[in-house]
RNA sequence: GGUGGGUUUCCCGAGCGGUCAAAGGGGUCAGACUGUAAAUCUGAUGGCACAGCCUUCGAAGGUUCGAAUCCUUCACCCACCA
């Protein structure tokens, strides 16, 4: 057992804590602590990240994890820090949900492991069965509505007149905090972790164990994870990044990692890495003296890469790097292109135009989606930023011929630095 | 209800009878530099059969050799007065 809370605290993930004593708490004796997740899509995605290693760490460190999908709490969805009310999702879909965001916490806690093997738990299987009248009379009676009110979570959504607060996500933190009592009593749980902007729930939930079970409960909260510029970390112009090697290839996920800023470097290895914090200042260092060399960016991307995608989807998206970013394509087999550009779009197109010296690079451009029209395509490779297989076109009149197959039946055009395309030729 | 002002290309915003596909800025896209970064610099930025042609300036009509620019009607927005 190591000093999780030291641990912790000297990687800057302890915003708020509810007692002063928890060091000393935690390190008396192995504690079990619970980390709750809405499954809200079929997929957790990079800002799920932070609940998962906490869990993590604290496992490692020797306690027990419990890990909590909401498909009850899911249901009403969590008003803190949202601005408007939520959407329901059906009953169905939740399911799916947490069938799916359970499967994906596998990579990050070891379930089997004996003494402090993880849990995972589902609040539906004890919240279903409560009628709201028993629900009203037990824990309901619990909570003052005037305390509730004083919520952040709930003065932000009642401050505001273009966006009410339904009596539904008003009853959140009750479900929640119940989750944590129920907890106590199954598995022993003292302790949960959660967002800073869980803190609400989580205090709301140790008064509840106090009142229904006079037990004194602990709870933790990280700082959010946001990027310097202030935007969240995890979101791009096209979307979330998922975990789900489905929504994000693991390639895409490794390149997102890849290009966080320097300034983000650093909290993103202490936050979502095992990187003991020796490494981790040595990378501070190498950021400082050697930034062209981005020791910091390739160990975070492998780290957080290997964890989430293993392995295998690590060295796919090494491997899919080096070609991308390489120099020519050429000689390679269909089988290979195809699966380094995976997450790339490609369009069919039929040999005959190939052979037959018809395909201009200016129509290539535009079939393939890379230009949206003509101009633009002429004018992207007047500038130089037309590419075939890695290789520059220098001429507005380039057309292609199977001489330009980077293998059996594939050309890959580029546009500019990053964006790419296939061409297919099946014959 | 009355009187003025507005509606411009992705956004902001100039233009006020021909030299307007329409200044300038932002954004975006390419290029250079670089570290697959940031900053910076350069170029591009309606479509096409691209030294030319076609379609755009709230909508529909009209005046004119010619209109984003003038007139009429309609729609929406803003300001001031009731």
């Amino acid at each position: 057992m190591f000093d999780i809370y030291d641990d912790l605290q000297q990687r800057g993930l302890v915003h708020q804590t509810t007692d002063d004593g928890l060091q000393s708490w935690l390190n008396a004796q192995p504690r079990t602590v619970y980390v709750g997740f809405d499954p809200t899509a079929d997929s957790m995605h990079v800002g799920h990240l932070m609940g998962l290693m906490t869990l993590h760490r604290f496992q490692l460190a020797g306690h027990k994890p419990i890990a909590l999908v909401g498909g009850a709490t899911g249901m009403i969805g969590d008003p803190s820090g949202k601005s408007q009310e939520r959407n329901l999702l059906s009953v169905d879909e939740l399911r799916q949900n947490t069938e799916a965001m359970a499967e994906q916490m596998r990579s990050f806690l070891d379930f089997d492991n004996g003494e402090n093997a993880a849990e995972l738990v589902n609040n539906l299987d004890w919240m279903q069965g409560f009628s709201y009248i028993e629900f009203l009379r037990d824990i309901g009676k619990n909570f003052p509505v005037n305390v509730m009110m004083g919520k952040d979570s709930v003065k932000s959504r009642l401050d505001r007149t273009d966006s009410g607060l339904s009596y539904t996500e008003f009853s959140y933190m009750l479900l929640q905090a119940y989750d944590f009592a129920h907890l106590n009593q199954q598995f022993g749980c003292e302790i949960q972790a959660g967002g800073s902007d869980q803190w609400g729930n989580i205090t709301a939930g140790i008064d509840l164990g106090r009142r229904m079970h006079s037990v004194s409960l602990y709870g933790l909260t990280w700082p959010l994870l946001t990027k310097s510029d202030g935007a969240k970390m995890g979101k791009t112009e096209s979307g979330a990044i998922w975990l789900s090697p489905e929504r994000t290839s693991p390639y895409k996920f490794y390149q997102y990692w890849i290009n966080v800023a320097d300034d983000d470097a650093g909290k993103c290895l202490r936050f979502l890495t095992d990187l003991s914090l020796e490494e981790i200042e040595n990378l501070d260092r190498s950021r400082e003296d050697e930034p062209h060399r981005r020791e910091s960016q390739k160990k975070l991307a492998e780290s957080v890469t290997c964890i989430v995608h293993g392995d295998s989807g690590l060295h796919a998206a090494i491997k899919a790097t080096e070609v991308l970013f390489g120099a020519e394509i050429e000689n390679l087999t269909d089988a290979e292109l195809l699966d380094i550009f995976a997450d790339v779009p490609s369009v069919e197109i039929s040999p005959d135009r190939l052979s037959g010296g018809e395909l201009s690079m200016i129509d290539m451009l535009v079939e393939s989606g890379l230009c949206s029209s003509k101009g633009e395509s002429r004018r992207t490779i007047e500038q130089g930023g037309g590419y075939i297989n890695n290789r520059r076109v220098d001429s507005l009149d380039r057309v292609l011929s199977v001489d330009d197959l980077a293998s059996e039946t594939v050309i890959v055009l580029r546009r500019g630095k990053k964006k790419f395309a296939l061409a297919r030729f099946p014959s």
